[in-house]
DNA sequence: GCATATTAGTTGCACGAGCAACGAATTCTG
DNA sequence: CAGAATTCGTTGCTCGTGCAACTAATATGC
């Protein structure tokens, strides 16, 4: 476990990055422990995927919105989106509606059994998230929200990536 | 972009989960953008891939690793560790050493073509999350980065997932 | 000491997801 | 008003990645 000691090459005394302290790396561990964490409510309960879990729980919060307006909020591709919501819509938790207005895109809302599942998911998503924050003081989990939502803004006007480029 | 007024179905009056505050959405949609701005150092530049990319982070930070150290501690499959050594073995920028003590394994560091990259990248990287926490002050980096942590470590304690169990 | 269980790493398989090209609809521009 | 450019969404293609089964090596238990 521990590197022998008649290593040739040997670290660097001053390593230039030090991934416990470097943001980039962290934030991505956290996120996908998280994520797997809470896939185990959404993924073995009720059969979604990422992009499913997050179809319904936009249309569950929202009511009605297109498929881009899902893409771009949660920051994924629009072709993922497409076959998400093709899935839901073939197991009956989606409907399309078309916009009259503008006929190439449509309106996206949960059937009355998607909303079911997103009413039996919400609240076991939100204690799962409260299970997660109690580590922090409500000062603390408040503060940490805010500077998410900084780092967030900023890491969007430095990305260059099309995924990243519109708001929430 | 706005719903229809005479749509039939729309949003209840008290949505039970706030997407823009619910912290596991927010932390991968955090991540995610940070991460597509960081590839653009490391994949357009030096044609990595984010495994690729972390094996020589943490090659060039601790020197000599076994794959299994690198896949726990960034939470990441064997499989994907094994894939992304040896496509990095066969650029010549990872080799790999019997470890004689126990033959299962062996250990990882980089060549020095590997080093070189490893020089190049590392300020750049550095220079990027600088500009990220930038909108930060220097308390609330620190704070920011402390609270990580905590969430660190409550999310690996809750997530069943093997891949999140053992520590960093 | 030998059978069993565990661990490190590899690989076949399947699937999720990004890219790019496309069709249809709309908007912009001169 | 006509042609060019843009936008929404879909789909073929490719590839990264997780899962599970496997080999080889080591550790455990009777």
């Amino acid at each position: 476990m521990t590197p022998p000691s008649t290593a040739r090459h040997v670290a660097p005394a001053a390593p230039q990055i030090v991934l416990e302290q470097f943001l980039p790396y962290r934030l991505n561990v956290l996120a996908t422990v998280v994520s797997n964490a809470l896939a185990q409510i959404y993924a073995e309960r009720f059969d979604l995927t990422i992009p499913g879990w997050r179809i319904v729980a936009t249309l569950g919060q929202y009511g009605v919105r297109t498929a881009r307006d899902i893409a771009t909020h949660a920051v994924m591709h629009k072709s993922t989106v497409s076959r998400a919501v093709s899935a839901l819509e073939g197991r009956g938790l989606v409907v399309r509606r078309p916009n009259r207005d503008d006929r190439r895109e449509e309106w996206l809302e949960l059937t009355p059994e998607g909303r079911r599942i997103y009413d039996a998911l919400a609240p076991e998503a939100l204690a799962f998230e409260d299970g997660l924050v109690s580590v922090l003081s409500p000062a603390e989990q408040k503060a940490f929200l805010a500077l998410v939502h900084k780092l967030e803004g900023r890491a969007r006007a430095l990305a260059p990536n099309p995924l990243a480029e519109a708001a929430s």
